[in-house]
RNA sequence: GGCGGAGUAGCUCAGUUGGUUAGAGCAGCGGAAUCAUAAUCCGCGUGUCGGGGGUUCGAGUCCCUCCUCCGCUACCA
């Protein structure tokens, strides 16, 4: 089995933030699940860096030229990247030059299919905003571009435009074919609702833009940012690792991206793969926005609103941040996130659900069995078939919730055994019952270990450390009563310290 | 306008193909316990399931209608 995965690439217009943070450790949560199923995964990122607005905001961030401003951005999220714990196996960036290279190919490959033509593009453009606009989209009468309050331009480009109209049956098929080829479904509707209202043919090249990859076959025009972009996850394949892997993790499992950026990879993408002869990627996952709570943070003052990725793992460390974006926002929605939520959920859940499992069982097996798990079988009931099947639709937040009902399970289990209360007696079957009992939360922690693995590695791989399991992340882990008697346990320091006041 | 989502406890949301007293987490109130990061566990809700109408023995779950919010309705990414 091999699994690819993808994040958009982030243009580098603008500086990391949670958004792309978000993105990042979704795909990254899914490669590292599916890497301890044993799977071949190839988990791929990166940075967008053509086009005009780029090569217009190195100029006024005063770069003397682009590529500088493009590796200094590049770097940011490389860096963001990094501090994520993401486990991607490569960062392509598309001013790469084998990048580059590879486009041009693509670009030939489809212009040899029939694919391309030389068109006009013309259409109300205003030069404000650089781009252009739908009449219906402006003031009227007089076509006001709305942002810039002034008449817009009617401009004319010769192109080459991809026939994109040609595809609208064959991308229906394939939303036929699998009714989860889009989740969640609201955007597998919107999709195929546009494909459906009939698909026009798109400009592939632009004839003003200098920062970008030249068209082969005529150096007067570059390639659409867009086509260059998405083509990434293709070339990403057949360099990124110094040799071609597009025969193994081709067609690519998941693309992760945005709901910005839907059309251009529900829609376009299919249709450029399937044009140049390449299978379609297999599912798409669109996530939506993380908005800035407005209710629980509106009595902070200053800027505590903005939720700075850096500052969080700083603060409460990195598996706080993964959690918590996971956990908070059921995957595919919208939904609020704020200092405050975040500092709830910390202290409720990871603080005092999880990580104080961690330190009651612990201290109770070196206290009782001094650090050794007795023998005995579990009594709790595995999560990790339901965990399973909500990451296999790609419901991160769906498996956490699943993984949560265990972790109360165990508390609750410590209050209905007692086991201060057994360890007390002479009786030689409340030893035996305390055993059972030790056994089953030590087994417990050690089975969160593998399932939150993928989520909070760090934590996960503390939690295994302390009941003498340590490093046993495989999934077949994953389940009840596979913690060996004998086990050495020691009390780790808390896993997730209480916020200082 | 068209298409598509959503409207369920104070908050965030679950609620398969219609079927027993509509659920979870958080917050709040009360209690128990003391292994543990004073961490945990138990108990407590008169919720018009957006309004109205209909189908049915029976609807949050199906049909009609109305209201409100959101997304999409093409080439900055």
């Amino acid at each position: 089995m091999t699994f690819s995965v993808t994040t958009p690439i982030y243009y580098v217009n603008s500086d990391p933030h949670l958004g792309h943070a978000y993105t990042t450790v979704a795909a990254d949560v899914l490669a590292r699940h599916h890497r301890r199923r044993g799977e071949q995964v190839f988990f791929l990122t990166g940075t967008d860096e053509n086009g005009t607005k780029v090569a217009t905001a190195a100029g006024e961030a005063g770069y003397p030229g682009p590529q500088e401003f493009c590796d200094a951005m590049s770097a940011r999220f490389r860096a963001l990247a990094a501090i994520l714990g993401s486990s991607h196996d490569y960062f392509i960036r598309t001013t790469e030059p084998e990048h580059a290279r590879r486009v041009q190919d693509l670009m030939l490959k489809l212009r040899d299919a029939g694919q391309l033509y030389e068109g006009t593009y013309s259409g109300l453009y205003c030069t404000g905003c650089e781009l252009y606009y739908a009449e219906s989209d402006l003031i009227q009468p007089g076509n006001i571009c709305p942002l810039h309050k002034r008449p817009v331009e009617w401009f004319e480009e010769r192109n080459t435009f991809f026939r994109l109209s040609d595809w609208g049956a064959r991308l229906l098929e394939l939303y036929d074919a699998d009714l989860a080829f889009v989740r969640p479904r609201a955007r597998y509707n919107e999709a195929r609702s546009f494909i459906e209202s009939g698909l026009e043919d798109v400009s592939f090249t632009r004839q003003t833009q200098t920062w970008g990859i030249p068209l082969p076959w005529d150096d007067t025009q570059v390639v659409w940012v867009w086509a260059d972009a998405l083509f990434n996850y293709r070339t990403g394949l057949e360099y990124g690792l110094g040799h071609d892997v597009s025969d193994t993790f081709w067609p690519i499992s998941l693309h992760l991206l945005g709901k910005d950026i839907l059309r251009a990879h529900c829609i376009i993408w299919p249709a450029m793969l399937m044009a140049a002869g390449y299978e379609p990627p297999r599912k798409l996952f669109v996530h939506g926005y993380l908005t800035v709570g407005q209710s629980e943070d509106k009595m902070s003052k200053s800027l505590g609103n903005a939720i700075d990725p850096i500052a969080v793992i700083e603060r409460l460390g990195l598996d706080a941040l993964r959690f918590y974006v996971l956990r908070e926002v059921q995957f595919g929605q919208d939904g609020g996130v704020s200092n405050a939520g975040l500092e709830r959920r910390y202290e409720t859940e990871l603080a005092n659900d999880l990580g104080n499992l961690v330190s009651r069982t612990t201290a109770m097996i070196v206290r009782y069995r001094d650090g050794r798990v007795p023998a005995g079988s579990s009594a709790l009931a595995a999560v990790d078939a339901a965990v399973a099947e909500r990451l296999d639709v790609f419901d991160l937040t769906g498996a956490l919730e699943q993984i949560w009902t265990l972790v109360r399970a165990a508390n609750r289990f410590v209050e209905e055994r007692a086991p201060w209360t057994l360890a007390r007696s002479d009786d030689p079957a409340d030893a035996v019952a305390l055993d059972d009992t030790l056994y089953t939360l030590a087994d417990a922690v050690r089975s969160l270990g593998v399932l939150l693995w993928p989520y909070i590695p760090g934590s996960a791989e503390a939690m295994l450390a302390a009941v003498g399991d340590p490093g046993a992340t495989a999934w077949e882990r994953a389940g009840l009563g596979l913690l060996e008697a004998g086990s050495v346990v020691v009390q780790p320091p808390p896993l997730f310290p209480k916020i200082e006041a």
